[in-house]
DNA sequence: CTGAAAGCGCTAACAG
DNA sequence: CTGTTAGCGCTTTCAG
């Protein structure tokens, strides 16, 4: 029985035979690499068309070193903020020419990753969530893999890398807070593998301590991993306190969201009685029912970087390894009261 | 300048030589599938640790015409169904030893797909997008690509199709909100091309006909793209009628979302005034502030019969095309009152 | 401009 | 058990 996966059965000599030219020429006019007469060029058009004929992807990669895929390796897809990525990941690079090949990354799935480069199935991948405690992304690294890290990075580690300001981020919602007035603040942070999670927090209480309002120990949880149910259990710690935080920073979107609803669920008005801040401003984030005040990343301006990078790193121009870092924006909803953002 | 991209520069060849044996020794025990010396293997499986080798998947594509990638193609990501169906699929099938390609599907992404499977760049598709005007796929079809469809279908299409029960979802959502009483019931449907939704308006109208109380036509909205801002904005049509329906049954989940929030923000009270129910029981369906009632799909189930049918496709195995409809349950939740489902 | 020829790195007969 | 041999389908010199 024919299995179709043996792959079309029409090969660029089959081309060749009907449009009478080489095989060659076949391949000449479907690069476009090279002149061709307009005879043998018309020719070969028709007949690649009669036959329905289509290259073979990977002969060609196997010719050329070159396959045409990227790869992407994004965190847990429950949160939100990743499929946001992806579709604008996907986009930019379907439109540079690339095709995506997404892992849903535990640690299995960033080994396959690296693997994958060192198969030659992808010519570059995109790491949404290092740590530096990964090992085969280390390895990888020090081969010299194209390898581009947004989002969270490493620090020093020899890549090239794209975040925003977390550090700056936390910073301007410690301000933010603190100049409208708030002064039991309370943060629901996570584990601190993350550099995203960690500058976050490291801005936020640096500017707490150096306004002169460092957060009590009491109001600070971290969760273990984050999504609204952990979000939600965090927050209903904070708020069964006797004395309970009147602002709550999250360090991301999904875990600010279960916090809303924890005191929603106690009956505790936000913002009359809490504030609440997320990170990431996802949409949910502008929903009615949260309508929550957050940072809000520049994720196409990221996107276009990475691969911009990428696509650098992988034609082998660029020297020194690039650490971007671009700015995001405070956006104030409801969530908390309206007083207007201060530089 | 060495560009990595040109692949790991180490062959088998050079494992041959280091290890001297013949390359295709080499071959036999990567592979594995044929008896070699232990002596032999040892020496190759040293060299390759040795030289950090790692075979060319191109070339080993090329040879064996499998790719082991599987492609698949989900509708926009923004809504949250196709993160949580994406996440199944990409388990299952690193579990069958294959890598998951995903297109975000626009009509580009699907020609994309078809495509990468006439390069043979994959090996497979599911798609969980298929609508009967996608002229791609069905030319793919007819050649006989290996590819199986998801969630939606296209009756008396030439493939493998696994969905849940539609027809029956809409009805048991039917049932439910007549015999509990509700009598001024309100429907927000959406485009008709996706066969998941036609069935679900086509089960829910018929049953609620059948039971002599068809929805009244001012009772009924549809949108053109399915968002929580479309969903509230529809509901809010609903809302503001003088008098608005006792029940709306929103065809999936995010638009019943944005309709439950439509209800928050004119201060009609769910479940006393208004009930709402949803399809997919997405994450967010569960959370404190929508407790949304909606019809679950049995997701992991419809994932791994798709797989199946697609792997044995592709090994040319199966004769006709199946048509596999799994059975899918009322989930109630707050947002209607509690009374028990009945059969 | 075009054909002939040489492989890319690997797998799979085919003979030992 | 193992080496030799013949390509998979394509791109790219190298000669005309």
């Amino acid at each position: 029985m024919h299995t179709y996966s043996k792959g079309s059965p029409v090969t660029s000599h089959d081309i060749a035979r009907r449009a009478r030219v080489s095989q060659s020429t076949v391949s000449r006019v479907l690069t476009g690499n090279t002149k061709v007469g307009k005879e043998a060029r018309e020719r070969v058009i028709a007949a690649v068309r009669e036959l329905g004929y289509r290259p073979n992807a990977m002969a060609r990669a196997m010719r050329t070193s070159q396959t045409g895929n990227i790869g992407v390796v994004v965190s847990r897809l429950a949160n939100p903020l990743y499929p946001e990525l992806l579709q604008i990941l996907g986009k930019s690079l379907n439109g540079a020419g690339f095709r995506m090949v997404v892992w849903n990354s535990d640690e299995l799935d960033e080994k396959a990753a690296m693997d994958a480069i060192h198969e030659s199935r992808v010519d570059g991948v995109i790491m949404t969530t290092a740590t530096a405690d990964s090992m085969p992304l280390y390895e990888a690294l020090r081969l010299n893999a194209p390898v581009v890290l947004i989002n969270r990075v490493v620090d020093g580690w020899p890549c090239d890398q794209v975040s925003s300001d977390n550090l700056g981020g936390g910073r301007k919602v410690a301000e933010y807070l603190f100049k409208s007035g708030r002064r039991r603040i309370g943060l629901i942070t996570g584990p601190d593998d993350a550099s995203t999670i960690r500058d976050r927090e490291v801005g936020f209480r640096r500017t707490l301590e150096a306004l002169g309002s460092p957060i009590d120990s009491m109001h600070c949880v971290a969760v273990d991993v984050f999504s609204y149910k952990t979000g939600f259990d965090a927050a209903s710690r904070l708020l069964d306190l006797a004395e309970y935080p009147d602002a709550i920073f999250c360090v991301n979107d999904v875990i600010a969201l279960g916090a809303r609803d924890a005191a929603r669920a106690r009956g505790i008005e936000v913002p009359a009685d809490l504030w609440i801040v997320g990170y990431d401003d996802i949409e949910m984030a502008s929903w009615h029912s949260f309508e929550l005040t957050t940072i809000r990343q520049p994720l196409a301006l990221m996107a276009e970087t990475a691969i911009r990078l990428l696509l650098q790193r992988m034609r082998g121009i660029g020297e020194g390894w690039q650490h971007v870092c671009l700015p995001n924006d405070l956006v104030i909803r409801s969530s908390t009261a309206r007083y207007a953002a201060s530089g």
